[in-house]
DNA sequence: CGGGTTATTGATGTCAATCAACGAGTGTGG
DNA sequence: CCACACTCGTTGATTGACATCAATAACCCG
């Protein structure tokens, strides 16, 4: 089976074989992790970029007042932090939401495999485009988008990004969604009982269905447009202009 | 006058005077850009990176319905985009709050001053992790921070900010506000009427005054609590372990 | 002087938080 | 095998924070 990082990464730059062996011994020692755990706490100083293979992880900030609000989401394949360095010291922390499989990357050793290759330069830096733009977007969820909604376009991310990685069905659009209620309420900002709500409300109007676990898309047409997703900020075929010169046309938002 | 990109990579590693000759001739060619236009608009395939000289500019994203989210805020010397690549198209907007003067970098130039100097390079990536960790914070904000919360947050981390730069008057510990309400609605996800009650909220309690686009901090202390602000995520004293390996104590939101 | 932008205020409505309770499922130990 | 604890999802009632709508005043600019 291909490491999930490099079945995203292939999204980012034509890979050779030589560049998948090359990345591919990024990916050696690992550590499982259980449910819950912090990967990596708060205030440490951290001595490997973590990635995930399998599982799910987040990156989380805790308020001095015991809330909470989850920054990123990471998905098999994801790295953790920027690959170029090491924090000198963390000022957020990473869990896993579920048990996960995480390698241990020496960000030399990266640095590394990107001089090596402008194609595996280029897919490490698409992937840090890619996942600025993810945080992005959930910050405009947080900032303007409502219940609903917010739920709608994670359903929606989360589908393109596990498409990406082979892990959506593709027959129903369906997916596993191992997360709970009270995680999905410190992700989008909102209360487990409000996430309930929203959920049973797209669940009535025949958008999704959510059952032990596993998310099936009913409309994804639909959805996209009740949570105003495009697309576009995923980037997925490829968005550097410094190695491939093609030109673009019809992108985005304003242009649909 | 040092220009203020250098003044604030120099909080991130420590500079030589030929390192910092190499960094000043990135700025050579800029533009100036009036208030409220774009720097560079969404959907266009960027040919240069955008480097705040003068003014206060922010990356937005607008949604479908009108909806507007200003998803970053960039003050003197913030580079617009990671430094590594263009990405081929953008997702979002860069535009000017107030006009703007623009430096026009090109990736290929910043890499290579990267490449010349390792401290260059570690100054380089201490700006994107405090880039990122700004953005972070600031999603923080939105999703679990009230409306003078996250007015006090972001006062606080402008003082900060605005301090690397030399922009603040240390003396009452003020500093220009050249944003509107209806900006700071955008920014902060909340209405403009909102706002200005906050703001007032704000001025009753004697934590601020702010008049005629200048704010000044009457209680640093006081708005740092109300507001849960730790200013570790702004890593002011230089924040990385690949070159400087010196030992790290007491940082922190947990440890404090 | 008229028109635009910005700050401000009041009245009203709504989305989501909070508080509280309960049931189903699971695992554990007596 | 059952009592118990624990997590998770669900529901109802109430409260609260913030949005929306609308109007006005101050200011600047041409």
């Amino acid at each position: 089976m291909v490491h999930p990082f490099l079945r995203k990464l292939r999204h980012g730059a034509r890979l050779t074989k030589d560049n998948e062996d090359i990345l591919g011994r990024l990916v050696e020692s690992t550590r499982l992790i259980g449910a819950r755990e912090d990967v990596v706490p708060f205030g440490e100083a951290p001595r490997y970029l973590p990635l995930v293979v399998d599982g799910w992880a987040c990156r989380y900030i805790t308020l001095e007042n015991g809330r909470r609000q989850i920054v990123s989401l990471f998905l098999p394949g994801d790295l953790c932090e920027p690959f170029g360095i090491l924090p000198r010291f963390m000022d957020h922390a990473i869990a896993a939401l579920t048990p996960v499989v995480i390698a241990q990357v020496r960000p030399e050793a990266i640095r590394a495999a990107a001089d090596a290759s402008p194609r595996i330069d280029e897919a490490l830096w698409w992937d840090l485009l890619v996942a600025s733009a993810i945080d992005r977007e959930h910050l405009v969820s947080l900032g303007r988008r409502t219940a609903t909604e917010r739920l709608g376009h994670l359903f929606c991310e989360l589908h393109l990004r596990l498409t990406m990685i082979g892990l959506v069905d593709d027959d129903e659009a369906s997916y596993d969604m191992p997360v709970t209620q009270a995680d999905l309420g410190d992700l989008l900002g909102l209360s487990m009982v409000h996430i309930n709500r929203s959920l049973q409300e797209l669940r009535r109007s025949g958008m999704i269905s959510l059952r032990d676990r596993r998310l099936s898309i009913r409309d994804l047409d639909g959805l996209r447009e009740l949570s105003f997703f495009d697309d576009g900020y995923l980037h997925p075929f490829g968005a550097l202009s410094l190695l491939n010169s093609s030109d673009v046309s019809d992108v985005g938002r304003t242009s649909r």
